[in-house]
DNA sequence: ATGAAAGCGCTAACAG
DNA sequence: CTGTTAGCGCTTTCAT
């Protein structure tokens, strides 16, 4: 048997919906739907007065659109996830994870999505929190995505759409990532232009991306202005202020003819360690040692003296992606799935150089994709 | 004319649904439901050989469940959102939203639950961004809301629960602090305890709410000790190093006889501007001028000196407020919906204390209404 | 220009 | 224990 629908207006605490403006309108759930859309096609299927009546009752009911019907029916949520690589990404020392949020929270507002959220957390898995993922997000924004995670082929079984921020391009992949091989060099010429010979660099962590290419920028650098590679110049060391310490304690130790005059860090917060270590050994940044960052984060403004970097557009990065996977996500072409933002030179005061010498304070990397 | 329904289970690219699950394991889909939730009532009311058969078909289908559909279903979504009170929030130099964010993150995942971001961004107000906020999420944690926002009002009219972090609590709301009076109060007492008499305090900013009981706690230490309460020493700065540095410099300016001996900064990063501020007036910390500082950030380790510093426990207190908000949303009662979490002094260097006088290095605060 | 009705995939009465 | 069925609120053919 049959039963008729039990509903009236003034049910319990349910929300009105589409049909109850429609009753109220005096017209069909179709025309409400397509009034309060704009959609079907572009075409405008909805007469002028019954819009207006639909206008009306909507205001008048305080109608709000249900997004869940809404996605179930469309499937399409306008929701992007955002995956973050470690547990202490936000109160990480590096602002890194937080600028690229920032700049990917700009675009997916200015677009008018959503982020979800995903972590690993303190005794929580990457892979674990990753599960969380599901049909809800059209996409997924990963930043520096550890190389064998599980999410690649949960992405790929499910047909998540991804770009990663940080991550080495492979055929088919999107990914955006700056360009460190000319950071690199840019931090070796402007030492070498200041009259540096004895130059050391810093190395990243083995496992990100970035420190080869900035590694090999600063070689060739060196090897293009006729200046010997001293091996035991160019040292493993880190993303954090204890081993950049560490690292320069080390180097200080060598003997006065053979220390290095200038240090190219592997980024801020390494700078940072071995701005304090020279300081603690008696000596002045950048009279005795210059010192150059990377990344040019807020820290770099903050140490003694300011440090100079190799800026990075971390935010810019951030914002790239969110609209390349959100122009993916609408059928867009004609993007450039695998974009290498250009960096600079932040020059202040941790190489003595006179700021003045350059265009704006800044000198600009000559290569770019975009 | 009644259609037949046209769907054959190697449709195009459409998901498998619990419909093909129930086909292939020769049963009904409410079957499948209740045994891949485990739900109804905590009733098995499936066999143990169909229960089975469907978790097989549920395997070789590579079934997985659309939460989108079940949310329509349930009205649950299991979905936080998280408002951000500023653009900068990520990027700000006081890790104290990250923090916050940390602490949710932690246990939104141990809960699996989901969280939704929401925040103004350069260029995009906060309560536009708010707009946002829509039905798929459950619930909202709200970081030092501004007072006016548009954001209650919706929350209010859509019956949205939230509960906020740093907020005045008024009856019926939903907010976790801490114990700032206290906080004042032990950071007062410990440069007391030292010998100090002229001691300064840099307020932070007005709007922030956790400024006036810190005075009041610091007021009142004094009061207690019997030292008179110089108003000039009491001066207005803000959560900002440059603020900091500036209400130092005036302070600075006194005759050497009514010069602080020691400051109580309004957070860490005041506190740094103020250690800045004393150094290049040729002044040590802690010899001539001991500084402590509020929050404990990570901040307060990249001091020099280290920076003794009222514990803020802040990773808690997004934990808190996110459990708090799922026992809500869980129906759960019993619920404290107003705590105040309690603080510590964590003592570093900068007010030239021995550690080990105090239990553990911490001298803890002794209100605590958890 | 308009409305009826068939879904989207899942849950939860309800009736066996 | 099991299956049928009526929704959840919205979109979208399709026929009028």
């Amino acid at each position: 048997m049959k039963r008729f629908i039990i509903r009236s207006s003034n049910h319990n605490d349910m929300a009105v919906t589409i049909r109850d403006v429609a009753k109220l309108a005096g017209t069909s759930v179709t025309a409400v739907s397509a009034t309060l859309n704009g959609s079907t096609g572009g075409t405008i299927r909805v007469g002028q007065a019954t819009r207006e009546r639909i206008y009306e009752a909507a205001a008048q009911l305080g109608y709000v659109s249900n997004p869940i019907a809404k996605s179930l029916a469309t499937g399409k949520t306008k929701v992007l996830g955002l995956m973050l690589p470690y547990a202490n990404a936000f109160v990480d020392q590096n602002p890194f994870c937080n600028q690229v949020m920032s700049g990917i929270m700009r675009e997916v507002v200015h677009q008018h999505y959503n982020l979800m959220l995903y972590t690993a957390t303190s005794g929580i898995q990457l892979d674990r929190a990753a599960m969380l993922v599901d049909s809800r997000i059209e996409g997924l924004l990963l930043v520096m995505p550890p190389e064998d995670s599980a999410i690649f082929l949960k992405c790929k079984k499910r047909g998540i759409p991804y770009v990663s921020i940080l991550d080495t391009p492979t055929v088919g992949s999107w990914t955006v990532n700056s360009d460190d091989y000319t950071g690199g060099r840019i931090a070796a010429e402007h030492l070498i232009t200041l009259g540096h010979r004895r130059i050391a660099h810093l190395v990243g962590s083995p496992g990100v991306v970035t420190s080869v290419p900035r590694e090999r920028g600063f070689r060739d650098a060196l090897k293009e202005a006729g200046i010997e590679v001293v091996e035991d110049l160019i040292v493993q060391s880190g993303f954090d202020w204890r081993l950049g310490l560490e690292s320069t304690r080390l180097l200080l130790e060598r003997s006065a003819r053979t220390r290095p005059t200038a240090i190219f860090a592997a980024n801020d917060l390494c700078a940072e360690g071995a701005i304090r270590a020279i300081r603690s050994a008696g000596m002045s940044v950048p009279d005795d040692i210059a010192v150059v960052g990377y990344d040019d984060t807020w820290y770099a403004t903050l140490t003694q003296p300011p440090l100079t970097t190799v800026h990075m557009p971390i935010e810019e990065m951030g914002e790239m992606a969110a609209r390349m996977l959100i122009a993916r996500l609408e059928g867009q072409n004609g993007i450039d799935p695998q974009p290498v933002l250009p960096v600079s030179l932040t020059i202040r005061h941790s190489c003595g150089a006179d700021a003045s010498h350059f265009v704006g304070g800044t000198m600009s990397s000559h290569v770019s994709s975009q």
